[in-house]
DNA sequence: TGGATTTGACCAAT
DNA sequence: ATTGGTCAAATCCA
């Protein structure tokens, strides 16, 4: 009942609020993604083939990097805020139709899921995506199962995160092919949020350097065998070995927690990416031992 | 041989 | 009774 509140709350040089700060950057990541196109026409100008695809390839990471964040921002602030004024900024990676944002490399998020429950009867964060790469979300998953689901061409997999036991993450992923379009699309729904990636040591970052994504880094494991959908497996076999040496897209919802929570540096999808790369093989060097 | 995946069985929700 | 989600033994594979 007491609402507390200090006395003056017009003092123009308050704190900017979490809000403010999101839609700050935001407009830095649309931005980045104008530069990122206007960078792209200019590659596409260089004769040399081989230069031309490699630097077309770094620019594509870079937008989609840069999508991928900001849909992310985005349908984060559509779920806080019931507010409909700030729509104004909420447009540049929404694209064709319906409930979702769709980012450059095809995820579309902030659609609605059904409602899930945790142990505790508490509400669990779920969020869902249209991707074409459900493998490259920069974290390890391990398979737990599949499903036949009822008027559905593809089964459904049913993944949780590969630190489930030793970290005790709760975060869970279900993939569902959609469609056989070329390339198909999955829809993904994530269930709770990654608590492993909070356990990582500072010092990690000291590693950074020496260790990480050296040419073709494979972040994670998950593209080995995962999503070996009874349609899709042949091909999916097939298409492994490039795969896995793709870069991750971007871990959409590691990106949620660390912009939503604090008051980070923004880094570049490099710079994630590296990250990532870190957590993977602090991962694999920590732990592995159950199971 | 150990870790990861597969897959039928089981369980809970509807 | 049906369906989606999970378990766990069997199996695969590096």
């Amino acid at each position: 009942m007491a609402m507390r509140r200090p006395k003056s709350e017009m003092s123009p040089p308050a704190p900017p609020s979490p809000s403010d700060q999101r839609d700050a950057v935001i407009e830095e990541l649309q931005k980045g993604a104008q530069l990122a196109d206007s960078l792209r026409r200019q590659v596409e100008l260089i004769p040399e083939p081989g230069r031309r695809d490699a630097a077309l390839a770094n620019v594509s990471d870079i937008s989609t990097a840069l999508a991928s964040s900001l849909s992310v921002l985005q349908s984060e602030r559509e779920q806080y805020s019931c507010s409909s004024s700030d729509a104004a900024t909420a447009n540049a990676a929404r694209a064709s139709g319906g409930g979702g944002v769709r980012a450059r490399n095809g995820a579309l998020r902030s659609r609605k899921a059904k409602q899930r429950r945790g142990a505790d009867g508490q509400e669990l964060p779920i969020e869902e995506m249209l991707t074409e790469t459900p493998e490259n979300d920069g974290f390890h998953w391990r398979k737990y199962g599949e499903k036949k689901i009822l008027n559905a061409e593809f089964p459904r997999l049913y993944y949780r995160c590969g630190y489930s036991d030793e970290h005790k993450c709760p975060a869970k992923k279900y993939v569902q092919q959609k469609n056989n379009n070329d390339p198909p699309e999955f829809l993904v729904t994530l269930i709770d949020n990654h608590t492993c990636h909070t356990l990582f040591p500072a010092e990690a970052n000291q590693r950074t350097m020496s260790s990480s994504s050296s040419a073709n880094s494979q972040l994670l494991d998950f593209t080995k065998a995962s999503l070996s959908s009874a349609a899709g497996v042949s091909r999916m076999k097939e298409e492994e070995d490039t795969a896995a040496g793709m870069s991750v897209a971007v871990p959409s919802y590691a990106y949620d927690e660390l912009y939503s929570s604090s008051s980070l540096p923004l880094l570049s999808p490099t710079q994630w990416e590296m990250e990532m790369d870190i957590k993977s093989l602090y991962h694999r060097h920590s732990g592995g031992d159950s199971y």
